[in-house]
DNA sequence: CTTGGTGCTCCTCCATACCT
DNA sequence: AGGTATGGAGGAGCACCAAG
């Protein structure tokens, strides 16, 4: 759900003593030139980034679901409740009051399990309105980015990621998730500061742009089962349908019909992903709001990493459920019963 | 007659560009 | 960043046409 954000506080708002809060070490750079040291500090806790400006802002930028992971990973379930208690956590901590964080970015993403191998899922995501996918890959991370004005949206092979950091997992998990740049849109939900992100009804109405724009989003589905369609499917239209560029110089009457055929043929002769896909995020999101959870992935670290022990107690269940893993359901640990305190 | 393909208008919502 | 004017995208509904 709520990822990554970013709330200025500002200085008036914020603790005289923040700069001796136990759980922050600022540093400051200094000028080699003139041996100045200067006024903007920086601080980092659980992955999260605390700037001082020079007017004694803060800015709180970084993943939240990172954070309830001390810092590590965002590959598991983070449902509304963990992002109450994280923000709670992080006032607390800090003595910040949520009301007076105004956010200037926020990403909203879920992860769910895909039945074929979630880089074709990514690759076959194409085209968003007017706006082509693009092939993106960064620390370890290979994703599709739409762009547009006020925000982005990404669909990631999360499995890969897993997989580099020395994970196995044996499920394919895919990731749908949108980043806001303008404040705009949120605005017009309620959501304006930190404290909104507790609110079920805002968060809700956020989620569901996530829906919305993956039924808006032109995906060709690869478990089309050739043998079942005309040879004029076969031969001309597959390799239209899977162009982006084919798409976007049609007109908006056009594409929409050439999309309805699509969708036709998709539905009687294809496993069906996009409507597979769009019930599993409607699934999860409405999951999310509940304390128990719909399991996505179980994990087992390779590494030294106590990764699993995150979710000590019930990796016996986590094994034993391997094959149903859908329909395991289980209870997170609260952060503070976490090992990463 | 029905069915499927096409194309039109109306209307709403949203993206963009540009302002402060 | 916030705010807004403008135009475009696309969905709904309807009509037309050809083929069976």
């Amino acid at each position: 759900m709520v990822d990554l954000i970013k709330a200025k506080f500002n200085s008036q708002d914020i603790p005289n003593d923040i700069e001796e809060n136990k759980y922050l070490e600022f540093t400051r750079p200094l000028s080699t030139k003139t041996g100045e040291i200067k006024k903007e500090a920086i601080a980092k806790y659980k992955g999260l980034t605390f700037s001082l400006d020079r007017y004694e802002n803060l800015t709180i930028i970084g993943s939240i679901h990172k954070y309830s992971n001390c810092g590590r990973h965002n590959f598991n379930d983070f449902t509304f409740k963990d992002t109450i208690e994280v923000l709670k956590d992080i006032s607390k901590k800090f003595n910040l009051d949520l009301s007076k964080g105004k956010l200037q970015n926020l990403e909203l993403g879920v992860n769910i399990t895909v039945p074929i191998k979630a880089t074709k899922v990514v690759d076959n995501v194409l085209v968003h309105l007017a706006q082509k996918f693009k092939d993106y890959s960064i620390r370890g991370a290979e994703y599709r980015e739409s762009t547009h004005s006020r925000y982005y949206l990404k669909a990631y092979n999360k499995s890969l990621q897993y997989r580099r950091k020395g994970y196995t997992i044996n499920k394919e998990i895919f990731r749908w998730e949108i980043k806001y740049r303008k404040m705009y849109s949120l605005n017009q939900m309620g959501i304006y500061t930190l404290a909104d992100l507790c609110d079920v009804k805002k968060i809700h109405l956020a989620c569901n742009v996530l829906i919305d724009k993956w039924k808006g989003t032109l995906f060709y589905d690869p478990t089309l089962r050739l043998n079942e369609v005309s040879n004029y499917v076969r031969t001309t239209n597959i390799h239209q349908w899977q162009n982006p560029n084919w798409w976007l110089k049609l007109s908006k009457q056009n594409r929409k019909n050439l999309k309805d055929r699509m969708h036709k043929i998709f539905r009687e002769s294809s496993d069906n992903l996009h409507d597979l896909i769009l019930k599993k995020i409607e699934e999860k999101i409405k999951a999310s709001f509940h304390n128990r959870v719909p399991m996505t992935h179980p994990i087992k670290s390779t590494n030294s990493l106590p990764f699993n022990t995150l979710y000590i107690g019930l990796n016996s269940q986590l094994t034993n459920t391997f094959a149903g893993v859908n329909a395991c359901l289980y209870r997170k640990p609260k952060i503070s019963e976490r090992l990463c305190a």
